[in-house]
RNA sequence: GCCCGGGUGGUGGAACUGGUAGACACAGGGGACUUAAAAUCCCCUGGGCCUUGUGCCCGUGCGGGUUCGAGUCCCGCCCCGGGCACCA
């Protein structure tokens, strides 16, 4: 008898599997399609144990619908532009190329040893020329349709790294690389207009509801932010112009008392000239506009204004009302101006306290006299309209269409729609991403490079001194002729996000190697949408919702008619070590290649599988694996035991003959089918391995009674064990198709259809009646399974353990539940 | 503050649609085998009580409720995790 090796059946069967190509697909339509994508990793240099869940989770199912008889698409690549590698190059002199492929080859050659379903002849890296062109293309062709354009805007902008900060970059408002002060910038940057999308973004979260989780809906949700409302034009007194503000509150416009400008507000400079203290009033606005905008975004962060010294009209009352300059007023939502009604928002009363403002009431709640002079908080609830001229004794909700509807008619305002969501800022002052493919030229301006010079290559020597954009320095790259004029130009040297390139990476994979295009409409007709995306959670927001976005651009390009690119989702958790995530500075990190070294690919696997439901967190157990091991050489004895025996003989087997031990086996077997199936279908991996353990427990204890002499019985065991081995295929690949072949079956496991089980052995013979008396447990009965209700009473009420407790009482009524429970009512 | 999750033994987690709470595993305890150890196998393992039984009582964050019956449904709280947050 063969010990279980997993090393020796692992290497062998990885080899196998590599020769025969058995992973390789193509479009087939004979078989429905099936499209299974886990998030492609970055190469940082080593795979960790997130990456092993996720893909393990990944692997098992597109091998389950494999079996099941789908043609199942389930490529792997790299998302291999970013900031990491061009760090290397600064502290180690490695060119980022270099150490992205090397990275890559390290970190491939680790998921290979992992035995994943991958069709590896579909591999892509998003740093390659053949990769890249064609997001230039599709970017000149966004452009071209006004999706992405050119503008000044405030920005992150790091003084000692000379570059543009993403968001997330900032880190208290400090530099998270060399911790020095961001300020704000206005700076010409790149922008992909996904707010145009808006809309169509948030409706489309309507169609995944259910099939993706509503955690992620809901932060999409939050995050596209539409608010209805309205635009209501204020006259400046003594100047032929007028602010225009978006209020969601439109019923409360009597109550307006004065009105706030962002301090970036294009009119503030010109109002304050009415002011006759111009200069100082300007030192203050000047003073606003240098505090940094990642504070001005902190709740805490002290809210004031400034006077400008001038006066709007409200146009529904015709009072003056003074116009302020203050700092929480974002000049990138709404229209950078805010209506003030200190009496119903309570940042607005807030100010009106500190600046000593009058506040005048305009919603009475029911029940409840507002007065301006005791208020302590603003009133934000819903109410009757007073002090409102016409509308007075009107319920606000309804004020606010008719609010609207007469400054529609009157044409100073109208009904609206604003989102929190904002354009994409998709340049970088880096190297190591994607150029943006423009030139600028003195002559014409800005000039799209024409198509057939693209690829704009990225030039291999650039020096990495970690200030400043490399690019910038590369006279050879820089310095080009204008494609329109001929004449010297200068290139762009911005490059893209790298949130770009896994925008669409999904659809190159149907065609990687296509060079026509993008992608070949053909095999992305076949295989999108994606059927089946398993990723992190933390990319609920940008990632998913970027990818959303980029799917409709090229729908709208005309490349696909996809509009969604991702049917269903999973978001699977984290892998934690003793409470928290791995790191290396906490020295908590499990590395995945000495799990390998020690129990095998499968353990490791089937751990991870094993350990929580695949979207919760999962905490790593040294205990737990050696667990997982166990059980594998517990199976592996008991299904290669009588190996010599079963080897030899058919599959048909007539049931009625087997001893009672083989006659429970067979069930047994038939039982844990059904449940392994339904279990995998909801992706309930940790249960299902739970269900080969018992099954395992089960059969160990059956084996000494099992006849190992009798044909029929064997033949049964064979069928059994055979059924059993395929079933486990997509969790334990290599173990499965060692034992499979051990069985003396030629092939592979992956090629065989999913064992089918046979209802009839799943049923059981007998069952435990349960005897509840007044709902609490008073006996557990064994009893033949499919009495009536009527004889499932019967043996209740005449159970010798149950009569004590109803002896002398009165029945009130007997609940029955078929096949399982008797609830006895006394009284 | 708002919006999502979640709270079950010493631990990770089970429990279909309201019907036996704690499957499976880990850890722990006891035993078998062994000169010994490892490996393996067997038994026990939520708490309490006594009359040691096929026993009784309590028990799924807390307090109420609905129901013959609640981990599951409803109401009100507490705690933890995550997201958003001066968004007008």
């Amino acid at each position: 008898m063969h010990k279980y090796n997993p090393h020796e059946i692992e290497e062998k069967w990885q080899k196998a599997w590599e020769e025969s190509k058995i992973f390789k697909v193509y479009e087939d339509n004979q078989r429905p399609k099936y499209y299974c994508l886990e998030m492609f990793p970055y190469p940082s240099g080593r795979i960790h144990m997130g990456h092993v869940r996720n893909y393990s989770i990944g692997d098992v199912v597109a091998r389950f619908l494999r079996m099941r008889g789908y043609n199942v698409l389930h490529p792997m690549g790299w998302d291999a532009f970013g900031l990491p590698a061009e760090n290397a190059a600064i502290k180690h002199g490695v060119h980022p190329a270099k150490w992205t492929y090397e990275n890559i080859e390290h970190m491939k050659r680790q998921l290979k040893r992992l035995g994943f379903s991958y069709d590896w002849d579909r591999e892509l890296a998003t740093c390659d020329e053949d990769y890249y062109r064609w997001e230039q293309k599709i970017f000149l062709e966004m452009l071209e349709r006004g999706l992405a354009y050119k503008k000044k805007a405030p920005v992150n902008w790091c003084e000692k790294c000379h570059t543009v900060l993403a968001n997330e970059q900032v880190v208290g408002g400090k530099c998270w690389r060399c911790e020095s002060e961001v300020v704000t910038k206005d700076l010409e940057q790149w922008f992909f207009k996904i707010t145009e999308y808006a809309d169509e973004l948030l409706e489309g979260l309507e169609k995944l509801r259910g099939k993706w989780p509503e955690k992620v809906l809901v932060m999409q949700e939050n995050w596209i932010g539409r608010s209805e409302g309205a635009e209501i034009e204020f006259k400046i007194d003594g100047l032929d112009k007028s602010i225009r503000v978006f209020t969601t509150r439109p019923d409360t416009v009597f109550g307006v008392t004065f009105m706030s400008l962002a301090p970036e507000h294009p009119l503030v400079d010109e109002l304050v000239k009415m002011h006759p203290e111009t200069e100082k009033i300007m030192g203050e606005v000047e003073r606003l506009r240098k505090q940094p905008r990642s504070a001005r975004l902190l709740d805490e962060f002290e809210k004031e204004g400034v006077f400008t010294g001038a006066y709007c009209i409200n146009p529904f009352t015709g009072e003056k009302v003074p116009i302020f300059v203050a700092n929480f007023v974002l000049y990138e939502y709404g229209t950078g101006a805010v209506m003030a009604v200190p009496a119903h928002d309570q940042r607005d009363f807030e100010f009106a306290k500190k600046y000593k403002l009058p506040i005048k009431v305009v919603i009475q709640p029911e029940g409840e006299e507002l007065d301006p002079e005791t208020m302590t908080e603003a009133y934000e609830g819903q109410g009757y309209l007073v002090n409102s001229g016409q509308f007075n004794g009107m319920f606000n909700e309804e004020a606010k269409k008719a609010i609207i509807e007469y400054m529609e008619d009157k044409g100073f305002g109208k009904g609206t729609v604003t989102y929190r969501l904002r354009d994409w800022l998709i340049s970088r002052q880096r190297y190591w991403g994607t150029p943006i493919p423009v030139v600028y030229c003195g002559k014409c301006g800005m000039v799209p490079v024409p198509e057939e010079e693209l690829p704009v290559k990225l030039p291999k020597d650039a020096p990495f001194t970690g200030t400043g954009n490399p690019l910038e320095m590369v006279e050879d790259f820089v310095n080009t002729t204008c494609p329109k004029c001929g004449g010297p130009a200068k290139r762009e040297t911005d490059t893209m996000d790298t949130f770009v390139e896994s925008s669409w990476y999904f659809f190159r994979y149907c065609s990687p190697q296509y060079d026509k295009g993008p992608f070949d409409r053909k095999a992305v007709d076949y295989w999108m949408p994606v059927d089946q995306y398993i990723g992190g959670v933390e990319h609920a927001v940008l990632h998913l919702l970027y990818a959303r976005f980029y799917t409709k651009v090229l729908r709208d390009l005309g490349y696909t008619n996809v509009d969604e690119p991702f049917s269903a989702l999973l978001t699977q958790g984290m892998v934690l070590k003793d409470g928290r995530k791995m790191s290396k500075s906490f020295g908590n990190v499990v590395d995945p290649d000495s799990m390998i070294e020690k129990y095998g690919a499968d353990t490791v696997r089937l751990f991870l599988l094993f350990a929580a439901p695949p979207e919760k967190d999962l905490e790593w157990s040294d205990q737990g694996i050696d667990g997982c091991y166990r059980f594998l050489n517990r199976l592996w004895r008991l299904l290669t035991g009588h190996i010599d025996d079963l080897r030899g003989v058919g599959r048909d087997f007539d049931f009625a003959k087997l001893s009672d031990a083989g006659k429970e086996a067979v069930k047994r077997t038939h039982k844990l089918l059904k449940k392994v199936t339904a279990d995998v279908e909801k992706f309930r991996f940790n249960t299902a391995v739970a269900a080969f353990m018992e099954y395992t427990n089960h059969m160990q204890d059956l084996e000494s009674c099992i006849n190992w002499e009798d044909e029929n019985e064997l033949r049964a065991i064979r069928d059994c064990f055979e059924k059993v081995v395929l079933a486990l295929s997509p969790f334990v690949p290599h173990f499965a198709d060692e034992v499979w072949s051990l069985l003396g079956n030629e092939g592979f496991t992956l090629n065989e259809r999913w064992p089918e089980y046979n209802e009839e052995w799943t049923k059981e013979e007998f069952i435990t009646l349960v005897v509840q008396v007044n709902g609490k447990v008073r006996a557990r009965i064994e009893a033949p399974s499919g009495l009536s209700e009527e004889e499932m009473k019967k043996i209740a009420v005449e159970n010798e353990r149950i009569k004590k407790w109803i002896d002398g009482k009165s029945i009130v009524k007997i609940i029955v539940v078929p096949n399982k429970l008797v609830n006895i009512v006394v009284r």
